[in-house]
Formats: C-alpha cells, structure tokens, sequence
DNA sequence: AGCATAATATGATGCTCATCATCCTACAAG
DNA sequence: CTTGTAGGATGATGAGCATCATATTATGCT
C-alpha cells in the first residue's frame, strides 16, 4: 500500500457518512453519485473504487444508518439493568428530539415506506438491522421475564415508527409533542415499564 | 366544446389513476410523466393540457390516493353508528389484505416517509387529507362519548401506519400476521372497541 | 360535407445522471 | 530523491427525464 492502510477506508467512512446523511434529508431516489463525493470533498470519479455501483451505496449506507444509531444501542445491552435500558431507548425514540432530527435519526421511519421499491440487496440489509434491533428488545423483555417477547417488541417499535413518522408530518409542535407523550405512554405500558 | 363535455375529465381521471398506481408501488421520485402517459394510454405531448407541471401531478394525484381510498368511509359517516364504523375500520386496516394490496393501499403509511421531502403544495394536501381521515376518526369517538378524541385518534392511526408499515417489511407471512393480530387487538382496546 | 377547435401526437431541447476509460498526483518503499 | 502504484480527477458517453413548440387527429356544429 503506497497510501496508508486506512486512508481509504476513511475515505469510504466520509462517503457511506454523506450518503446516509443524503438519504435521510431528501430520500433514497434523490442520492446522486456526484453529489455524495462532492459533499465528501471528492470528484465522482473515484466513487468506482470505493462502491460496486450506486445500489450497492445505497445497501452500504443503509447498513451504514443502524451501525451510526444502535452502535452504542448495542454495545451494552447486557451489561445494564434490562428496565433502565428499555425506558432509556423508548424515552429516546418516542421525543421530540428524535422527531427533529435530521442526522442520527432512526432509519427504520425514513426507510420503511421506500423498502418494497428497493433492489433485493438493499432490502435484505434493511431486515436483516431492523431483525437485530427488534431481537435486542426482545432480548431486553425476555430478562424482564415478559412473554411474547418477539411479538410484542415488534408491535412497540411499529407503534414507536409510525408515531415518528406521523409526528414528522405534523406541523404543528405543539400537536407533534402530544402525540409522542401519549404514545410514549403506550408504549411503556405495552412493555410493562410503568409498573 | 367539441369533444364531449366528460372525454377530458375521464382522460384526467385515468392519468390520476396510473399515476396513484405508479407512486404506490414505486414511490414518488420514480414517477415519470411519459411513463405515466404511456400506461393511460396517451403520449407524453397532452400532458400539459392536463396538468400545469410533475409537481401538479404529484400533489393532484395524493389527493387523489386518498379520495380513492377514503370516499365511501367519509360517505356514510353520520349514518352507522359509530362503534361499528370503528370497528370495520380498523379491521380493515389493520390486515393482511390491506398488508398485501397495491391498489387501493391508505396513502399514509406508503407516503409518510417521503413527505418532508415533497414540495410544499404535495404536502399541504397530504396534511389536508390526513387532518380530515383523523377528523373523521375523532369524530366516531367523540360519538362515542370518548374523551381527548382528536389525540385518541391520531395515536390509532400512528400506530396503524406503523404495524402495517412494518408488516409490509417482514417478509413472513406468518409473522407479519401475528403483528396485524397483535396491534389490531391493541388499537380496540385504545379505542375503547373490545368493551 | 366541411369547418373550427379541443384533445392528443411528434419531435426537439437541454438537463441530470450512472458508469466508465483515461489521466494525474501524492505517497511509501528503496 | 527516485519510482511504482493506489487513490483520486477529468472528461466522455449514453440514457432518461421534464418541458415545450408545433403538427395532427377527432369531434360536434353549421
């Protein structure tokens, strides 16, 4: 390697970074090749020696959105109390904050209409984060000695994305933060968590 | 008028129609006024005696969506009682069939993700619309004698739009099935529907 | 029948885009 | 300090697209 060994990795990491950050502000369809380099300080040129094709940015920045997210989601899911943890990701998921975020916002809201449009390999990607994140609350109800443990982290993340989704397109702040204070209640009583 | 008074409104119509199919199952971005044009039948030329613009399509043809869907709901609203209404539509929702449908699909859960992105006359209708499918919902409620009918109504929904969201990203049946069970049996209880 | 006109077709324009072939340059090894 | 090469830049190609100017067709009226 003439260049240092972690010069294009990084190179890689600015791309997949700008491209996610595309995706969520203007959706999948509207990520442009040219774009994203350029946005990464890069010609497009390049782009063909970092990504296979443009499907395959789009499968890599989608993996890309749940690593940036759940990383630390993930990273002590076993160490903390199960109760604590869950609160903490419903209290997270289900605010205002979250609603109005443009980076670092949850993929699965953003994405989840635009799925059944995507290649095959991109969609695969999709179910595969979105099965580990419904399997990590799952985990997090099954110590908490709840039953249907699958089922029902599946029916609260449903309930917490389509409340993101429609506090999204509420205009009225004032409407969006009821919304999400009532279902964020919902929520935690579906998992138990206001007992 | 040289052609009879109804050939332009029915070309329209038809226009609407493809177009609505084409944003349904490939989203908003991928529509292509010729492709549009192409399946109504016509050539791409008459388009702009038609429609002012793609934006104009777009925006004529979420109204559209949500008219085509929604007519016969908001037809009979004062005369059925209102805890059955409810109940048939929310089983109507929340179900495999409308999991699987391309046509005739609620607008809602295919179209909430993109419409940050849409401009903003695409988008003042789809709000428009949405206000009056919660409306009409919080107004079976308040019939009920239910109380916070607007926020009741608007949490239903979200959570409605989000299983079947969801629903349409799981790739198993049997699962995606069990969700719809779940979140419907769910979304009653809400509704006060299962008393 | 023939005409005026509304509805649609043909074809052109200029833009954006993904992809690729080729060129350039910065860097590490000698 | 030279040189081979990986990373990136330049530029080209061809496709698809929205939009519009102009031509053609179909229809109801006279």
């Amino acid at each position: 390697m003439r260049y240092s060994g972690e010069h294009k990795a990084q190179t890689r990491r600015r791309v997949l970074q700008e491209a996610a950050a595309a995706i969520r502000s203007d959706g999948v369809d509207r990520l442009g090749v040219a774009q994203v380099m350029a946005r990464a300080g890069l010609t497009h040129g390049g782009f063909y020696a970092h990504f296979a094709s443009k499907d395959d940015l789009v499968t890599q920045a989608i993996e890309f959105m749940f690593e940036d997210r759940y990383a630390a989601f993930f990273a002590n899911l076993d160490d903390t109390d199960p109760r604590v943890a869950l609160t903490r990701f419903v209290d997270r998921y289900v605010s205002m904050r979250h609603r109005n975020a443009i980076d670092a916002a949850c993929p699965v809201p953003v994405l989840a209409g635009q799925v059944p449009h995507l290649p095959e390999a991109a969609r695969a990607r999709f179910r595969l984060a979105l099965d580990r994140l419904t399997g990590g609350v799952a985990g997090l109800l099954a110590r908490m000695g709840a039953a249907d443990v699958e089922i029902t982290a599946t029916a609260a993340i449903a309930e917490m994305v389509g409340a993101i989704a429609m506090a999204r397109v509420e205009p009225d702040d004032a409407k969006a933060q009821r919304l999400l204070d009532t279902v964020r209640a919902s929520v935690k009583t579906r998992l138990s968590l206001d007992a």
